[in-house]
DNA sequence: GCCTGTGAATCCATTCACAGCT
DNA sequence: AGCTGTGAATGGATTCACAGGC
């Protein structure tokens, strides 16, 4: 399937993000999508998507555009989201809450198949999606028992790194930080620290710069 | 102060990743880093660090490094996250109630004046940080005479379109979008997505890779 | 004619390597 | 001696432009 071995980092988050319009298109019974149009609704340059396509294999029809249906099977194949992954979430303050409940993991294939908390008080709590607040001291057992293989971390700032250590110990093999402070990262084990504040800090610099004269 | 007008775009969100160890470096009275131990903290390459704080200024010593405390200033006025930023939360569910308590935006400076719900029955009800939840339908006035700058969206997917027109004809300069869709952006409004399944497929992918044996 | 797939060209970002200051 | 600041070199990513197939 992969023909290069060296594809661009941004290439797989732009793939990531096409898959976004073809779900609608492909919703509303739309059979086949140009790359210029792909690019119009993905605000990208429509050789760009083309090229990224290419990577990985020749999905489209030329005269024709590409199958909605079948573009939209091969990026999740490329992806590797053509297929559940099993996921732990640590932390059910309102953000773990949120991601537990938020409707876009499970229709991807994120499925949550075990909760834990570090409050006692929480333990034993039942979920809406049907699981149990487990116990911190039960993530090395239950982590290998439910074969979970990525984390997601929304805890409170000050266990985020200990949570995070205790994972990678267990066999997680990735990590979705969505925890106040930025994780180090396990050599075993991939981490993606998600940071409010630096798209805050990206608007705040252009919105910044707009209000500023022109420098003479 | 600005010097060259080509900024690359990833300088602008690594020099906003520099503040965090700066931060921490600052509490614990360290006085002085040099390139190649701020990159580390950061995983970066030093002349990256040389590089993307040269564009706005010389704010090293030569043979000694940096001064943290005033490196720290510097970044934060480079950013202009030197002053307050006046924000609405729309949408207060579990993601909401989660961004409004959340440390690091009011510690950057980042502060939520007022709260809205499409739920008439939210609105009215007190939250933790003194705000009162308000009806959809107050946006355009309350925008206007907060002088609220950037907009929270935390909405169900339904509802997050409708909320970003609204923040924008209000004169909402820029829009955070932590909903489940992606938000269209306005000319008139500068708009950051944040999309956890985009880090998930990324953290997929390369676990995916990692599994498969080389490609004969 | 239309639209894909892709080498070549361009553009941009990162890293090197050393001059310059303390 | 030590570490910054930066032009030059390298390395990547994006875009162009056209050949190739429907």
């Amino acid at each position: 399937m992969l023909r290069d071995p060296k594809i661009p980092d941004a290439t797989i988050e732009r793939i990531s993000l096409y898959s976004r319009p073809l779900e609608k298109l492909l919703s509303s019974e739309t059979l086949v999508v140009s790359s210029e149009k792909l690019a119009e609704l993905c605000k990208v340059n429509p050789a760009q998507v083309r090229k990224d396509l290419s990577y990985f294999g020749e999905f489209g029809v030329r005269g024709i555009g590409y199958g909605v249906r079948d573009l939209l099977t091969e990026i999740k194949k490329i992806l590797v989201s053509d297929r559940e992954w099993r996921m732990a979430i640590v932390g059910l303050g309102n953000m773990g809450m949120a991601l537990v409940q938020h409707e876009n993991f499970s229709k991807r294939g994120y499925r949550f198949v075990v909760a834990f908390d570090p409050d006692p008080g929480k333990v034993g709590a039942p979920l809406t999606n049907g699981l149990t607040i487990r116990a911190l001291k039960e993530i090395p057992s239950l982590i290998k028992e439910l074969e979970v293989e990525v984390g997601v971390i929304a805890t409170q700032a000050g266990q985020a790194q200990a949570v995070a250590d205790m994972l990678a110990a267990a066999g997680t093999k990735a990590i979705l930080n969505c925890s106040p402070i930025h994780i180090r990262q396990q050599e075993s084990c991939l981490v993606e620290n998600v940071d409010f504040t630096v798209n805050l800090d990206n608007l705040a610099y252009h919105l910044g710069k707009k209000d500023k004269p022109r420098v003479p």
